[in-house]
RNA sequence: GGCGAAGUGGCGGAACGGCAGACGCGGCGGUCUCAAACACCGCUUCCCGCAAGGGAGUGUGGGUUCGAAUCCCACCUUCGCUACCA
């Protein structure tokens, strides 16, 4: 039999879409991935996706999250286990809002025609999705449970209410802190400016957990996503103390001014304060005489924000007050300016600016010629040296406090430790503390003013309460009613859920159609019954998937938002897979609402995913984020449509690291189609061979049968060992390429007297059910040709075991030794396994090219290393 | 400015203390074909050489080691996140 010409056009080639669709309708006949979870025989599996956004159509990027998910699933069923893969809709949020301004439809009509559209494309990739247990959150059957949580949040202090500055943009209306992006803090989703706006708010006390957060204990994320979470939080441990405001003509003096400091050892040097322009004293410190600047100013720095960050001069702007303080310790009188670089939002609002020690208040202090004063230095130094610039002694840097690495992850633990670094830095300028090293003064200073209510060890976070509230009509209604007299009350556990009305007025504005609904708004109070108004604010979408892994597992529930018996057995997720862009936000709101749901009562554990993965991101092919703006979105069903879903998957497999991703680019989806197509060919037509090759067809010359054997055995079983360890690491470009070599043995060997034979039936069947997690299409045609031809009856290749390896054939019988001289190689050798070290060196010493490597010179060590591996002669000089 | 990640052929990448460039793309040459496409075979880091062979080489400069792409120090570049957090 020969392949070419005619003979070719004849012999059935590669055609994945003659049978693609064809598996893909019979997997869903028989429920394949439809999961059993009251099934405890096996062990579990719960393998996690991040849910889409029915934005219309998947892309490029969704394939690269979901086809390597899907192969674990595989690869892990063909382990035995229970493999729980659930698939659902992050279905509330503005894109369907948008759309449905622009084109006056209903955005539960445009999310529905999304998700169909988008549940036929996942099948095309032959993803295994559990559809029983799809989750999709503007069901009023899932969101009304996050407003039964919400009322247990009220109930529980965890929930609050509270009017305050917040960003605020035109077309989104409220962000969230990490919504603001950039320097220009533009919208994370439209780029509009961000303004600042007061309102009334729902938070949820995320801050509450800022400690428990910290912890990573117990599960196995990556380091830079813990490293990043844990800035995040930014835990920073100082001290608050408390300045008194001095009297003067206007103002009578004596209120307090708190401030947090890491640094109360410099609290000497401290000769001036800053507030924030939010600061509530401001405009009763203000003298008359400055009122107009000073209201100039803090006007000014509320829409600064948005405008001069870009100008690239951040020098510091401020403006005096005209109202003074006193220093608890000196006794001086101080001014207080105000200034933008102090952060209404962090810490108190206020600082003590201690210029000598800060950069910032350095060179505020010089802008305006206030005093600097060192109050820390070496041991021995002179105190009165005038300084050039602040001096922040390093070690201080490195406290957990300070700006350097913090924390868990930072390198030096607590502030014991960093006391003692700075040991031998000593407080100058600092009356009764003068020569006293800083470490110690740092307590003794603030224990010293606590005695008089005057200082306290505290704790600061970067880390803000979550803002749940939008004005946004797209989203789960927050279930409160505001009532005259008894203010808001959450709707009673009976009344829930608050349906979000189907028919509304799009205005077509960014304002919140909920406003207007008269139907909506007018509803009775639950505690005195009087006419009251709802809450028209809706929840935050990332409140959606901070527990729907929890609801997979019961999407019908209906008496409870989980199935606690489900829960215990089922969760923490075993691995959770998805994008490193949500690093911070997604999955810090994650762990928790886990912590919060187990202080209900709801959830019996603490963090939500035992592993995580984050894979890259794809790009365009111009190396910016895909976007439907930009024009570089990839359609992935033109790709299928040309080379079928298997190359696809396998393609997206094997162009690098999976937590790596990278620009686009088609080039190369060849060879990837050509090695299926090899595949193919070896498996339905081991005898067929290449006439156009003269050596096809023909055992390599001076390679007997024998060799054959034993080479293709032993190819297969080391393949097998290596892909096994790929598969558990993720490492899908290595996997796929090992799968290459192999195949490339057997292509070598096809048409050959050695085709057929045992070793070659048992290469064939390896290849293939390595492959099958990955290409599973094409890998399940071939199983179910092969059981056909040999009359058995049909079974999945995916129901089947995975191989274990024969370590016997794994080994080989020689290997190739390199040959160094000083290091630089010289020759190989082959040799027996089994060959002593003596015998070895014998071997390399008599090899021509080390003779003459060597020369004239002297041998001195022999280094035989790895093992054996390799062999380096080193010379005497 | 801070934090994180990464710099290896023309390209994606492999190797992560022991043969640098696996696997694939692209390129070049060839087979098949009237021809093209497909398919197949071979070569392909750079420099010198007809070859045998030799030399250089993993962002730059140092260091540790018998041996460094890999470990350490400094620097440069790119990307991501963040933006004065007291």
């Amino acid at each position: 039999m020969t392949t070419t010409g005619e003979a070719r056009a004849r012999a059935e080639r590669y055609e994945p879409r003659a049978f693609e669709p064809k598996w893909q309708a019979r997997w869903d006949e028989l429920r394949l991935h439809d999961t059993n979870l009251d099934d405890t025989s096996r062990p579990r599996f719960y393998l996690l996706t991040m849910y889409p956004y029915p934005s219309g159509a998947l892309h490029i990027g969704h394939w690269y999250i979901v086809t390597p998910t899907d192969a674990i699933a595989r690869y892990r069923r063909m382990h035995g286990d229970n493999v729980f893969l659930p698939i659902g809709f992050d279905a509330f949020g503005l894109p369907a809002e948008n759309a449905a301004i622009k084109n006056r439809i209903n955005p539960r009509d445009w999310t529905e025609t999304n998700m169909e559209n988008m549940r036929r494309q996942f099948r095309s990739m032959g993803a295994t999705f559990a559809w029983e247990n799809e989750v999709v959150t503007c069901d009023p059957e899932y969101y009304r449970w996050n407003q039964w949580m919400f009322t247990k949040f009220l109930e529980n202090g965890l929930a609050y209410r509270s009017v305050s500055p917040v960003d605020w943009c035109p077309n989104d209306g409220t962000l969230a802190r990490e919504q603001v992006e950039g320097a220009d803090r533009h919208c994370w989703r439209c780029g509009a400016k961000v303004e600042k706006r007061e309102l009334p708010q729902w938070y949820l006390r995320i801050t509450d957990y800022a400690d428990e957060l910290l912890n990573f204990d117990g599960i196995d994320w990556p380091e830079p996503i813990r490293i990043m979470q844990t800035n995040w939080i930014g835990r920073s441990a100082g001290a608050e103390v408390v300045f008194a405001t001095a009297p003067s003509a206007h103002h009578a003096g004596g209120e307090e001014l708190r401030v947090f400091t890491t640094r109360p050892d410099t609290l000497f040097g401290a000769t001036f304060m800053v507030l924030a322009p939010e600061h509530p004293l401001v405009a009763s410190l203000t003298s008359p005489d400055r009122q107009t600047e000073v209201e100039a100013y803090v006007a000014a720095a509320t829409v600064k924000s948005e405008i001069d960050r870009l100008s690239a001069d951040r020098e510091k702007t401020g403006v005096y007050t005209g109202g003074d303080a006193i220093n608890p310790v000196t006794g001086e009188r101080i001014p207080i300016y105000v200034a933008d670089y102090v952060l209404g939002g962090y810490g108190t609002g206020a600082i003590m600016a201690v210029p000598a020690h800060d950069e910032r208040d350095f060179a505020f202090a010089q802008k305006y010629g206030l005093p600097i004063r060192r109050v820390i230095m070496a041991h021995g130094g002179d105190p009165d040296e005038p300084l050039t610039q602040a001096f922040v002694d390093k070690a201080a840097d490195h406290a957990p406090n300070g700006p350097g690495p913090r924390g868990p992850l930072g390198g030096i633990e607590t502030l014991l430790e960093a006391r003692a670094a700075v040991g031998e830095l000593v407080l100058v300028n600092s009356g009764q503390y003068s020569g006293v090293p800083a470490a110690t003064a740092w307590d003794h200073i603030v224990d010293t003013l606590a005695e008089d209510g005057k200082a306290s060890h505290a704790v600061t976070y970067r880390l803000r309460d979550w803002l749940i509230s939008r004005q946004r009509y797209w989203g789960t209604p927050i279930p409160v009613i505001h009532c005259e007299d008894d203010g808001p009350v959450p709707v009673p556990e009976g009344d829930l859920p608050v349906l979000l009305p189907d028919t509304v007025d799009y205005r077509g504005s960014g304002d919140n159609p909920l406003n207007h609904d008269e139907a909506f708004l007018a509803v009775d109070c639950p505690r005195c019954g009087k006419p009251a108004r709802r809450e028209t604010d809706t929840m935050d979408t990332f409140i959606d998937s901070s527990w729907y892994w929890f609801r997979y597992l019961s999407p019908h529930n209906e008496e409870g938002p989980v199935d606690p018996t489900l829960v215990e057995q089922w969760t923490p997720v075993d691995q959770y897979t998805g994008g490193a862009e949500h690093a911070v936000m997604h999955l810090l709101y994650s762990r928790f609402f886990t912590k919060a749901m187990r202080d209900l009562g709801l959830v019996d554990q603490s963090e939500p995913f035992r592993r995580l993965f984050n894979q890259g991101q794809i790009l365009g092919a111009d190396g910016e984020r895909m976007s439907k703006s930009r024009g570089n979105v990839v359609d992935p069903d033109d790709l299928v449509a040309r080379y079928g879903a298997d190359t696809i998957r396998l393609f997206l497999m094997f162009m690098g690291p999976w937590d790596q991703g990278g620009p686009w680019s088609p080039t190369g989806i060849g060879g990837v189609s050509k090695f299926l197509g090899r595949v193919w060919s070896i498996a339905t037509d081991p005898h067929g061979h290449e006439a156009s090759d003269p050596q096809s067809g023909h055992l390599p010359a001076g390679e007997s049968e024998a060799d054959a054997r034993d080479r293709m055995r032993t190819a297969a079983h080391r393949t097998l060992r290596d892909v096994t360890v790929d598969y558990e690491g993720f490492r899908w470009n290595t996997m796929v390429a090992k799968l290459m070599e192999l195949s490339n043995v057997l292509w070598r060997y096809r048409g050959t007297s050695v085709a057929g034979l045992p070793e070659w039936d048992e290469a064939v069947r390896l290849l293939l059910l390595m492959l099958a997690p990955a290409a599973p299409h094409i890998t399940e045609e071939i199983w179910s040709r092969l059981l056909e031809g040999r009359g058995e009856a049909w079974t999945s290749i995916h129901g089947q075991r995975w191989p274990s390896v024969d370590e016997s054939a794994a080994a080989e019988a020689t290997r190739e030794v390199p040959i160094q001289v000083n290091g630089k190689l010289r020759d190989k050798v082959t040799v027996a396994m089994g060959i002593s070290q003596l015998e070895l060196e014998q071997i390399v010493l008599s090899r021509d090219k080390v003779v003459v490597a060597i020369g004239d010179a002297q041998v001195g060590r022999i280094i035989h290393a790895g093992g054996g591996k390799l062999v380096n002669i080193v010379l005497k000089a």
